[in-house]
DNA sequence: GAATTATGTCAAGTATATTTTACATTTTGC
DNA sequence: GCAAAATGTAAAATATACTTGACATAATTC
C-alpha cells in the first residue's frame, strides 16, 4: 500500500524524489517505488530516509 | 554491529532463534545473521520480527 | 557424561531489492 | 501556451537478501 506519510514528510522538507534519493544514495526510482508502496526496502535504506527527513522508523514505516 | 536489543527481546519471550524464525517465516540463519549484525534485512522482515516480539521498529532497529 | 537443543558459520543456489536507461505524463513557473 | 522540472513506469542487468543443507561447538537436561 502507498506510503503517504513518506510522501508528506518529503513534501514538508520541500525535497523532490530525486533530491531525497541523492541524500540516501539510491536511485529516484527506488524512492518512487517505496512511496508507491509496491516494495520492500531494506532497513538501512529506511533508516537513511528517516534521517534525511528528520523522522523515525515508527513515524514513517510502522503500521499497527 | 550486533543487535543486542533483538537478542534481549527474544530472550524475554523465551524464544529460540528457530522459534522466532518460524513465527516470521524465515530461516534460522537469517535471524542469527540479523542478531549478529552483519546484514541488512528488509523492512517487512523487521516488522514481522517486531510483531512477534511485541516491540516497535524504533525499539529494535532505530539507532541515533 | 550422554543426548538434545540452541547457536555459529560456510558454501552454493534462488529470490528479490536496486540500478540503469529510456520514454510518457503531469505539474509548475514564466 | 511553453519549457523545465517532477513523477510514473517498464525492461534488462546487477547486487544482495534469504534459503537450504551441512557440520561444529556450546549450553541444557536427564
Amino acid at each position: 500500500m502507498k506510503n503517504l506519510r513518506l510522501k508528506a514528510a518529503r513534501a514538508a522538507k520541500d525535497l523532490s524524489q530525486e533530491a531525497l534519493a541523492d541524500l540516501c544514495d539510491v536511485s529516484r526510482q527506488t524512492i518512487s517505488a517505496i512511496e508507491k508502496g509496491d516494495y520492500n526496502p531494506t532497513i538501512n535504506l529506511c533508516i537513511a530516509i528517516c534521517k534525511a527527513l528528520d523522522k523515525t522508523l515508527d513515524e514513517l514505516f510502522w503500521e499497527e
